[in-house]
DNA sequence: CGTGTTTACCGCCATG
DNA sequence: ATCATGGCGGTAAACA
């Protein structure tokens, strides 16, 4: 059963918003036939022009329950959107029978003011946040995120932030690989760093797509196991002492540290788009236990898992 | 918080 | 001679 989207735009709406999300679908259905199917609608159907002045071909408001995902796009235009009553009424309705809703940009807007967002976590475009915080003080928005995931609800930054939203989705579904495959293949960042994160050199090394990327990209799928040096050397097909050293001349880094970095990376990652206890993260990301993870975070960036962590209400 | 044990790293040298 | 490879042992760091 493909996962079906429903992604909604209206007069003077952001054409990357959708479009980019779009695109990043477009792939991963590429990658893994059958994954997904995607539907464009509009309060109005019919031409829907954006605020580039391009225009979109868009169906009538899906009936709740035809569609597993709600993808809102943002820009000027959500205004209007947000102050209908009948649109608030759909979104209710829509947010009664979906697996989970999702917003670029603005879009977020809407999403709080059908008050679908109270007491959660949110993000939107680093423009609009002065004046949400002050349409909507129960929701807790997040001015420095790249995205937010709270429960069933993801929301993202401005724009081509749409495009890591839609990423994130898809590592969601069809599991990290798939993601990254399709962010090398859009050529993104998959995972980019947002807000405090710092510039990610292993994420260059797998850029590089160099002789260890193969074994890199093994590690990842398998952080929970234990991946000695001894180990890595094995899969190489070389002695442990000239895969170091190659591996050092390649990389730049230490084979331990290398997948000490793969391990912190994907810890904080999950830590910062929330949805994820401590104990789980750590667990999930190859730590014994989440003490370990804190000295490793200590190490490499500085900071304790408490300080990358986004407590959510509705932990899914 | 110390302490024994394991692991990673690196310099050095041998081999082909 | 140069280069890729690999083994050994010491040191330092991380783990238990």
């Amino acid at each position: 059963m493909p996962h079906r989207i429903a992604g909604i735009v209206f007069p003077g709406f952001q054409l990357l918003d959708m479009a980019g999300p779009v695109a990043a679908f477009e792939v991963a259905e590429r990658i893994v036939p059958g994954s997904y199917r995607w539907r464009i609608a509009a309060p109005q159907a019919g031409r829907v022009v954006s605020s580039s002045g391009v225009a979109w071909e868009a169906a009538a408001l899906p009936r709740a329950g035809t569609f597993d995902t709600l993808l809102v796009a943002g820009g000027d235009g959500i205004d209007a959107l947000a102050a209908e009553p009948r649109l608030q009424r759909w979104l209710a309705r829509a947010d009664a029978q979906c697996e989970r809703i999702a917003s670029v940009c603005s879009g977020s807007h809407w999403l709080a003011s059908a008050g679908l967002l109270d007491g959660r976590c949110a993000t939107t475009h680093w423009s609009r946040t002065r004046q949400f915080t002050r349409r909507h003080p129960q929701v807790r928005w997040q001015p420095d995120r790249i995205f937010v995931r709270d429960g069933r609800f993801w929301t993202s930054a401005g724009i081509s932030a749409g495009i890591d939203l839609a990423l994130a989705l898809i590592g969601h579904d069809l599991g990290e690989a798939v993601a990254r495959r399709v962010a090398r293949q859009l050529v993104v960042y998959y995972r980019r760093p947002g807000g405090q994160s710092q510039f990610s050199q292993l994420l260059e090394m797998e850029r590089a797509d160099g002789r260890f990327a193969g074994l890199l990209d093994h590690v990842r799928g398998r952080l929970a196991e234990r991946h000695s040096v001894g180990d890595l050397a094995e899969r190489a097909c070389m002695s442990p002492r000239h895969f170091a050293r190659a591996f050092v001349a390649e990389t730049g880094i230490t084979p331990a540290r290398a997948v000490e970095k793969l391990r912190a990376e994907a810890a904080r990652s999950a830590l910062e788009s929330g949805g994820e206890g401590v104990q789980q993260v750590a667990r999930r990301c190859g730590y014994a236990n989440p003490e370990q993870m804190r000295r490793s975070f200590m190490r490499l960036f500085g900071m304790p898992p408490s300080a990358v962590r986004i407590r959510t209400l509705r932990p899914s």
